[in-house]
DNA sequence: CAGCATCCATTATGATACTG
DNA sequence: CAGTATCATAATGGATGCTG
């Protein structure tokens, strides 16, 4: 099922942010899309390497939901569908780029490996 | 019990990060170590309103193990324990800044409630 | 192509009672 | 005071098969 609509009040503004990027590919979701302007489906796939279609699907709707992400569909056949971000999106992209840096620091102060595809957040 | 050493690998600096923030009063715990400089158990207890003994203790021995919080234990009846930020758990409090901004902006657009406890991130 | 439906395993969070 | 222990529930993630 879908994320649950939130119990109690948000506490403060870091508890509503990591409420809409909590989940294991929002952020890289938010990249990618950040990245090329307009992904489809499939694409978005290749770009994750180990999500399943129904992670995926289920992320996408959320971020719909919470106004983060626009989601085009085309009435042709095959069927096709573009993601691309909102405005709240890409601020929201922007608001991460320091924490970003931060887990980057860390994982190299570390020396823990990172999936090397492309340039990453 | 605790949680769990983390599966497969770090996809990107962001899923590192979100990784040791990601926890419902991870982020409260900073901001007040942050704003207090050190703080007793009872008195984050206090500062969190709503959570449980279980899950302030989970989450302070978590923030331990990822170097973000200092334990100094006191060897006195009754027992006192302080907490504080690392250099560590100092700069990733930086990093969520803008975060914290983004969210009370959402907030606010929304017209949603947040709890009234004084500044918060 | 872009998904939805199901079943199942693992994690995260909570309430309550008890202890050194 | 600063926790542990135990018992629950909720949320999240994953595998597989099917469809317009």
């Amino acid at each position: 099922m879908a994320k649950a609509p939130r119990s109690g009040p948000y506490i403060c503004g870091i508890d509503a942010a990591l409420d809409v990027v909590s989940g294991k590919w929002k952020g890289l979701v938010l990249w990618e899309l950040h990245a090329h302007g307009v992904r489809r489906f499939a694409e978005l796939r290749r770009a994750l390497p180990g999500v399943s279609e129904k992670m995926l699907t289920q992320h996408l709707r959320e971020m719909e939901a919470d106004g983060l992400v626009h989601r085009e569909v085309y009435a042709e056949v095959p069927p096709k569908v573009e993601y691309s971000l909102t405005d709240a999106g890409a601020s929201l992209n922007e608001a991460l780029r320091p924490l970003g840096d931060w887990g980057r620091e860390r994982l190299q102060r570390q020396g823990l490996e990172v999936r090397p595809v492309a340039e990453r957040p």
